[in-house]
RNA sequence: GGGCCUAUAGCUCAGUUUCGGUUAGAGCGCACGCCUGAUAAGCGUGAGGUCGUAAGUUCAAUUCUUACUAGGCCCA
């Protein structure tokens, strides 16, 4: 007879194959149908808030791994911070203006350009961002990131747009606004500035000379040697026109020196360049007669070589000894780092050209002279007055225009800063970050410290037209700037009703209406500046234009509790936020900042396209599912750079199937339970059962200290450690014997069944904000559950329960699980000899000396339990033992195959088969449980 | 070139809260075997590490210091 029907084997619809990549998109649908993050919202409606803001991506282009990676981990936060209790709210957001996106609505429009206004080109920018933010939206969705994506923050949506205008007129009140020249990348021919994107490097052909600046202070006193010679600093450069703006010759603090005569003259120079510099001047012959410390040439005067004014000597750490001289031609005006040098020793920031790069009407021998056409004459000039040393070609890289592809210059222009001295705002910022925030990993704090502390004023502005403008006015009759606080709210006021575009669609006495007049002269023109501002503004004053607007967002408020990006964000957002809200609110706006680290490939090497090892995310979506990605995100230590390759994807798939086929065989085994009516209370369970609930105790614990911690990967680990070896290679194999052979309402498979449920009811909350969907998919399932919540997303992380843990009989498992294992190595050594095949067919024999044989006496009926052998012995000897122990001293083994015949039913080598005239074939256990 | 960071088995991670001490752990994968009542599943056993390299401090270093190498982010 066969009894296979008489077993209560497991019965589920939870499939074994996920089929995540089709099945997710329906539980999408559902969550979106039922309006999950409203229910949310109202189930946490008066629960303390918790507000992760969202570091806007820009709106613009696909995503990628890391954009993937930072949304899980944001969305994996925010839905443990829910499920913990608390409120956790998520506006996800995008940041629309700037340069990439005008950029490439020019590269579209091609030659409409020429015609377009600027109002007709920002409708273009407006409407590609907004393409590219349902582009990605769609894509973080997919990925299970939860949130208000219905009604996420853009940067140019007209309110937000209103409040940057807002933002700005704040810094501009309280002083901290103001106009200075700094150098940018100028192109002649099209008369404009270039951002750095919009630079191309090709080849070009330039002078290259050296130049001799005689000195006008004597160094003779220090340097005895130099007496009665005229001495003179040697520079090189490949840009003579940038001589008539020299104002400095910079060496290096720490190189090596010094002075070479030649005639009547000397030399000074780097000692390791001299002699091929000396070389190519032609000069015969020459003399070292004394080696010059760098530091005697800081402040030192030189004559420019062409005018009648002082080129001063000062000191620099860029200068190199690749090329040149090692003393460096220094013009403030025409160069980034001459700049920087410029504005630490007090020069002016000199620049004597117009838009189209000729020498202004001041400049003697050049006025009128396009810098190009004007480099050799600048060359036969020197060479005139006797100040050129050499002169020759250099081919090299050189920065072109991306439109016309001429090549560009560095041009000092008017722009606006942000002070960081004049309200403290570098002193405040540094105390904030030391004080007042948490940097996780805590090495964020060094790293945005020393860009705060040693970054230059912040230049705000920018000549594009794809952003918000710098609502200032500048009165054509005093010519002073002008920005009343009443003016600035009367143009917030005109963007809230029509967004920046305002700005453009009207002059300024539309703008100003009865404020139109100079609040200093009363003069009646007012002129609108047409600077717009940069895009780290916008993103940098969200705290304000949404956690500060609660009209919009009810749910935020101000500060925000965590910031998350990547660590290039200490540069970015998290930089720009902090000097935005302490420059305007004197705080932080984040009480605490998680950096994560960048996504590289299976080498640790960055993903990019010339190496070929760039993996889409859709790819991933599409061959495994999103919530492979989210176990990854999960599973990997993402405050260093995070790995991801076809074997580590694999793996994870591997893990995944491992934990959801645990969950299946638990849900398969709950098909006729009630835990209403058939759950056990724990006084009636065996010592099994109350382990298995200590162990979830434990379990529990720390996977909820995980999630508090943000150390996902303990999570995650904790979790597939506990379904692979506590559980299917444990516990689950052992309780098979009694759920499948014990009559189905008996107590001891009910009490197994009661210690499942609870399993599965605590690990599907605990595994939620990482394996949304397949939490849910089990919730569907689970008997009960959608009773209480309908989504499991609406239940809470599960309540500790103390008086499950009972540390005193998980300390003699303990001891009884190394008495395990040591029996798993004899059975393996015995199935080697065919002796057995499985444990059911093994009888089982421990020998040890008196305390461990009375441990063993005393817990022997879970020995056999756990064995899982069909008969056991405890004997005082061994003659042949299988295994000696060293694990377990004392410890012998014995397996021999059992003499008792197999029962047809549970399979067990029992006396009692064969008892029962009725069932010949079944044990005395199996005979009660069909009789039952 | 500068700042910050990382480097433990094939892979993902632990390594005893802040400062060194017995045979460095886990899971996966792999190999071998078992089961066929979780079955495109399940179970068991086993083999894998000179703790990036080199020096130093120390009675003793994966753990401290320095240099180097490789890699990452941000600058120049």
């Amino acid at each position: 007879m066969d009894y296979k029907d008489t077993l209560n084997l497991p019965k589920t619809d939870f499939p074994m194959k996920a089929n995540l990549p089709s099945r997710e998109p329906e539980f999408l649908a559902r969550w979106k149908e039922m309006g999950l993050y409203e229910m949310l919202r109202q189930e946490a409606k008066g629960r303390k808030r918790y507000i992760l803001h969202d570091g806007p991506p820009y709106a613009n282009g696909y995503i990628h791994m890391g954009t993937a990676l930072n949304k899980i981990l944001k969305d994996i936060i925010v839905k443990s911070r829910q499920m913990a209790g608390l409120n956790a709210v998520y506006v996800p957001g995008w940041d629309c203006h700037g340069l990439p996106i005008e950029h490439e609505v020019d590269k579209k429009l091609g030659s409409k350009k020429a015609q377009m206004d600027t109002l007709a080109k920002r409708r273009e920018c407006r409407a590609y961002a907004e393409k590219f933010i349902d582009i990605q939206r769609n894509d973080f969705i997919r990925l299970g990131v939860l949130g208000d994506w219905s009604n996420p923050y853009l940067t140019m949506r007209y309110a937000y747009e209103a409040a940057i205008a807002r933002e700005f007129a704040r810094f501009y009140h309280n002083g901290s606004v103001y106009r200075s020249k700094k150098p940018i990348y100028w192109c002649n021919s099209c008369q404009t500035a270039l951002a750095e994107a919009e630079v191309e490097y090709a080849d070009h052909e330039s002078p290259s000379i050296y130049v001799a600046f005689p000195l006008v202070d004597d160094l003779a006193a220090k340097y005895p040697a130099l007496k009665g010679l005229q001495v003179n600093l040697v520079i090189w450069t490949t840009t003579p026109w940038t001589i008539p703006a020299n104002l400095a010759v910079a060496a290096h603090p720490e190189f090596e020196y010094a002075a070479y005569r030649h005639g009547d003259k000397a030399y000074i120079l780097a000692t390791r360049l001299a002699p091929l510099c000396l070389e190519a001047f032609g000069f015969g012959s020459w003399e070292q007669v004394a080696l010059v410390d760098p530091k005697d040439l800081e402040g030192i005067k030189a004559k420019h070589p062409l005018y009648d004014r002082v080129s001063v000597g000062v000191l620099a750490d860029y200068v190199t000894l690749e090329a040149g001289t090692g003393l460096v031609h220094t013009a403030p005006g025409h160069g980034r780092e001459d700049y920087e040098t410029g504005l630490r020793y007090g020069l002016d920031v000199y620049s004597p050209l117009d838009d189209q790069g000729r020498f202004t009407d001041g400049v003697e021998f050049f006025a009128g002279q396009e810098v190009f056409q004007a480099n050799p004459k600048v060359v036969a000039k020197l060479q005139e007055v006797g100040s050129l040393l050499g002169a020759e070609k250099i081919k090299h890289s050189y920065p072109h225009c991306w439109r016309c592809k001429k090549p560009v210059i560095f041009r000092a222009t008017d722009q606006w800063f942000i002070s960081m001295e004049e309200n403290g705002l570098r002193a405040k910022s540094l105390d904030a970050i030391v004080n007042q925030v948490r940097w996780v990993p805590k090495w964020g704090r060094e790293r945005i410290y020393g860009m705060i502390e040693n970054r230059p004023d912040w230049c705000i502005s920018r000549q594009r037209s794809w952003g918000v403008p710098i609502i200032v006015f500048k009165c054509r009759s005093c010519g002073e700037t002008v920005l009343t606080p009443e003016m600035a709210e009367k143009v917030v006021e005109a963007f809230t009703q029509d967004g920046a575009d305002a700005w453009f669609a009207k002059d300024s006495a539309e703008l100003l209406g009865e404020l139109h007049a100079c609040p200093l002269c009363g003069g009646a023109e007012l002129a609108k500046e047409m600077d717009i501002l940069d895009v780290w503004f916008d993103s940098g004053v969200s705290h304000a234009a949404v956690l500060e607007n609660q009209d919009r967002w009810p749910d935020l408020r101000w500060p925000a509790d965590m910031y998350l990006e990547g660590s290039d964000q200490h540069r970015g957002w998290f930089h720009s936020s902090l000097l935005c809200a302490m420059g305007t609110r004197g705080k932080p706006p984040y009480k605490m900042v998680l950096t994560h680290g960048f996504v590289v490939d299976g080498e640790g090497r960055k993903m990019s396209k010339s190496l070929g090892n760039v993996i889409p995310p859709q790819k991933i979506i599409d061959r495994y599912g999103a919530e492979i990605l989210r176990l990854w995100v999960a599973a990997e230590d993402y405050t260093d750079d995070i790995r991801i390759s076809e074997d580590i994807l694999k793996q994870l798939a591997e893990a995944y199937r491992r934990i959801r086929n645990t969950m299946r065989f638990m849900l398969g085994n709950l098909y006729d339970f009630d835990p209403a009516k058939d759950a056990v209370p724990r006084e009636e369970m065996g010592e099994l059962d109350r382990l298995m609930l200590h162990r979830l105790e434990e379990l529990k614990g720390r996977m909820k200290k995980g999630y508090e911690e943000f150390s996902f990967h303990v999570v995650q680990q904790g979790l597939h450690n506990f379904c692979a070896v506590d559980l299917s290679g444990f516990y689950l194999d052992i309780i098979k014997d009694r759920l499948y052979t014990s009559a189905a309402k008996s107590p001891a498979r009910r009490a197994a069944q009661t210690v499942l449920y609870r399993l599965v009811l605590d690990l599907v909350r605990l595994m939620a904000p990482i394996l949304s969907f397949t939490a849910e998919e089990v919730w569907d399932h689970l008997p009960g559950a959608k009773a209480m919540h309908a989504s499991v997303h609406l239940a809470g992380f599960p309540e500790a329960r103390p008086e499950f843990t009972d540390d005193a009989l998980a300390e003699r498992w303990e001891r009884l699980a190394a008495v395990r294992a040591e029996v798993n190595k004899a059975l393996d050594v015995a199935r080697k000899e065919k002796i057995v095949g499985n444990s059911l067919q093994a009888r089982l024999t421990l020998a040890a000396p008196a305390e461990l044989k009375e441990f063993l006496e005393a817990n022997a009926q879970a020995l056999a339990e756990i064995t899982m052998v069909s008969e056991l012995d405890l004997a005082v000897g061994l003659d042949q033992a299988t295994l000696v122990s060293e694990a377990v001293p004392g410890l012998k083994v014995g397996i021999n195959p059992v003499s008792h015949p197999r029962c047809g039913r549970c399979w067990m080598h029992l006396p009692s088969v064969g008892a029962d005239a009725e069932h010949p074939e079944l044990c005395h256990r199996c005979l009660e449980a069909v009789k039952a």
